[in-house]
RNA sequence: GGCAGGUUGCCCGAGUGGCCAAAGGGAGCGGACUGUAAAUCCGUCGGCUUAGCCUACGAAGGUUCGAAUCCUUCACCUGCCA
């Protein structure tokens, strides 16, 4: 197998930390290196940011590497204590059913084949869920020293603020038993993670040195943020931008790659797509050179959007931003290209009876959260219909006013768009 | 179990009887400038049928013409003591 994908993970900044680098390569010159990430139900679907670790198995599949996808059905019961404070549990049918999305969503990324670096996707919950609590203790709560754990910076942080339960101060003892699991029923020998996971994946690696004495590896992919700090993958609403298609449309996903800034965009290619070393550096200079045409950014975008809801979709989406962002009149569109590109971004329709005023339209089509907010976007200058500012909150549409297909393009802002048909009713 | 301190809007944080939908900061939102970028500047920032009304300062009750502010009980958090 090649150990080249140790160099390429490195040259995009895919390496936080690691153990022993040098062993590393060696086990992956060996064989098949089996290697595994684990991914907690924390939420209805994953985000961006979990993308990081994701992809990067899959950087390691294609390696010839053969990567296990653990969803933490036991782990998400009980919560990785985080700087903000104790969690707060979510029932067990909660947790179950954000574990099957998940996973659906885990298993587009990896490759399921008879190879032997085909993957497998297993759940904690399986191994765990009829362990007692006597048997956890005695297994696996010996190996571990509360004073060693007391050191890790997210306890101490913890205990110096709010305090945290005896719950989250478990999670240690439940990620490593999962990695001694995986090595002995797997052969699994490398656990990689986000950066925040370092403590929890070298508590595995521990473990299985002390009960097999085995030397396991452990590899951390960094915190993306972006050039402003900001925790990379949040909507500029302050939102997660989720992966799930009923949560964050494609275009929505796509608009918000489209808007990464210069400075992130050429490290944003090097971490989340698959371009080759050369197509990067290449759309890097491009941005440095003639970055009013956002290359870069459009790259990026279109193969995220690929990545996750497919080449279809995308097309879609290039071709609705393309339309609605394009510096064309809208009035020339035809009613087919309209009804596509409208058709993915929020809609609504509104009887002609109700005599609906801009205010209206922006409630219903939900670019406005209240009427206030709606009224307030219109003093700010900030509301249009087919791309003329409207400054009056008493705006109706007229006769002549919807598009092709009966279209009236709505927008708050610079690039939140809607589409609403005006039915005659 | 005792004592002390705390719980304010998305977050931090001021407010200790009316001038409080609540200072200030951050985030967010809009505008200008640009390139659907960054920085900067300006504006805005609970809801509604908007000269008014409703909801809101951990929860419930009370005092008062009037309470985020005072009293009572409860819940939770932090620290010290047992």
């Amino acid at each position: 197998m090649s150990t080249d994908v140790l160099d390429d993970l490195e040259w995009r900044g895919l390496v936080a930390q690691s153990t022993d680098r040098a062993a590393l390569r060696r086990e992956l010159a060996d064989g098949v290196l089996t290697l595994y990430a684990g991914f907690d139900p924390t939420g209805p679907s994953l985000h961006a940011g979990h993308l990081v670790p994701l992809l990067t198995l899959r950087r390691f599949q294609q390696a010839g590497a053969r990567p296990i996808v653990l969803a933490g059905g036991a782990t998400g019961l009980i919560g990785d204590p985080r700087d903000v404070g104790e969690r707060s549990l979510h029932d067990e049918d909660t947790i179950r059913d954000w574990g099957a999305r998940i996973r659906g969503q885990l298993e587009r990324f990896v490759a399921f084949d008879d190879t032997p670096s085909g993957a497998l996707v297993v759940n904690n919950l399986d191994w765990t869920g009829q362990q007692t609590a006597l048997e956890f203790l005695r297994d696996v709560g010996k190996h571990f020293s509360v004073n060693v754990m007391l050191g890790r910076e997210t306890v101490k942080r913890r205990l110096a603020a709010d305090g945290l339960s005896y719950t989250e101060f478990s999670y240690l003892l439940l990620q490593s038993q999962d990695y001694l699991h995986l090595y002995r029923r797997h052969g699994c020998r490398l656990q990689i993670g986000g950066s925040d996971q370092w403590g929890n994946i070298v508590g595995g690696v521990e473990l299985v040195r002390r009960v097999e004495s085995a030397a396991v590896h452990a590899l951390t992919t960094p915190l993306v943020t972006d050039a402003e700090g900001r925790k990379f993958g949040k909507s500029t609403g302050g939102g997660n931008i989720w992966l799930d298609p009923a949560m964050t449309s494609p275009y929505a996903w796509y608009q918000y790659f489209v808007n990464v800034s210069d400075a992130d965009v050429g490290r944003y290619l090097r971490l989340f797509t698959f371009l080759a070393r050369e197509q990067i550096e290449a759309l890097e200079q491009d941005v440095a050179e003639r970055p009013h045409l956002r290359a870069g950014q459009r790259a990026l975008a279109a193969e995220l959007t690929t990545l996750v809801h497919g080449a279809r979709q995308t097309e879609q989406v290039v071709a609705a931003s393309g339309a609605l962002f394009g510096r064309g009149e809208l009035r020339d569109l035809d009613a087919t290209t309209l009804d596509a590109a409208l058709a993915e971004v929020p809609n609504a329709q509104v009887g002609s009876s109700e005599d609906p005023t801009i205010v209206d339209l922006l409630v219903a089509t939900g670019l406005s959260e209240s009427r206030g907010a709606a009224r307030r976007a219109v003093g700010e200058g900030g509301a249009y219909v087919n791309n003329a500012k409207v400054v009056d909150e008493a705006w109706t549409p007229g006769p002549g006013d919807p598009l092709a297909g009966g279209w009236l393009v709505v927008r708050r802002g610079k690039r939140n768009l809607a589409g609403v048909r005006v039915l005659s009713s």
